[in-house]
DNA sequence: TATTGTTATACTCTATAACTATA
DNA sequence: TATAGTTATAGAGTATAACAATA
């Protein structure tokens, strides 16, 4: 009935369905989606400059300022200057960072499944593995993570 | 490499990279994917009410007007008071709007084709198949298959 | 009083430019 | 001269509020 066969319609929506879901489950913990993937990046991780955290999520190294700005506030990240090179600030998460970081993924992880509850979950891992293959650099390098 | 890998960006990044893979393919045609769209809920139908059209896409009907008043501007969608009610516009398109839409279809298949490109045929329609499912609304209603 | 289209305004998000301190 | 972080500014995009015409 719809013309809403286009991918780029479903993938949209798709897109704007799975934000929604999550930043309602991330709002308790007091971030949103986007922060969490700053905590993804961060966790488990020798320190890095905000510089190199910001090329791994594609976002602009001015972005990056406030985004770390709130989770120093709270606690969660240190900012100290590099040794090596005083111009880059080291940053990594605390213990407290942590453990937000793993309230958050477990609030995450069960709204990605409510996303995907219609599906089979071989279906879904399929899905899964598609976006990879589509999203997976022209040649068989390592994907690098954001 | 890492601990998951979060659909959330998966399916941002799929959105990212089909966008510009069909925006460029609409540029030389004078339109962007979101133009696209508009020709896509005006094709084949019944003239309709602008805020009708609005609904469809999902946006806002304000942001409708700017959408109608640059088709409009190259004769590709006529605007004229709806005899029935007068408040309403009805638009539709021309047939100047409509081979403009033949040829946005064929380009914007051609970019999906090369977003699709690293998936075997059956995987991409599996894909496609997958978001409809978890697009569909809750309960097995009157949704369009296929 | 409610609704459609319109305009003006505000808000969100993010990038660009400019400044500092380091290198 | 070049780079990392910061700040201020600007731009794109879209929503909210207010208004005129119509119901």
């Amino acid at each position: 009935m719809e013309p809403h066969d286009a991918l780029g319609y479903l993938v949209k929506h798709a897109h704007l369905r799975l934000t929604a879901l999550t930043d309602a489950a991330l709002a308790p913990l007091g971030i949103d989606s986007k922060d969490f993937g700053v905590l993804r990046v961060l966790v488990g991780r020798a320190p890095m400059s905000q510089q190199e955290a910001a090329a791994k999520l594609g976002v602009d190294r001015t972005t990056m300022v406030a985004l770390i700005d709130a989770f120093e506030a709270r606690g969660a990240v240190t900012r100290r200057p590099d040794p090596n090179d005083r111009r880059r600030n080291a940053i990594e998460l605390t213990e407290r960072g942590l453990a937000l970081y793993r309230k958050a993924d477990a609030a995450y992880v069960a709204a990605e499944g409510r996303f995907l509850a219609p599906l089979d979950p071989a279906v879904a891992t399929q899905l899964r593995q598609a976006l990879r293959t589509v999203l997976a650099p022209p040649e068989g390098r390592d994907r690098d993570e954001r």
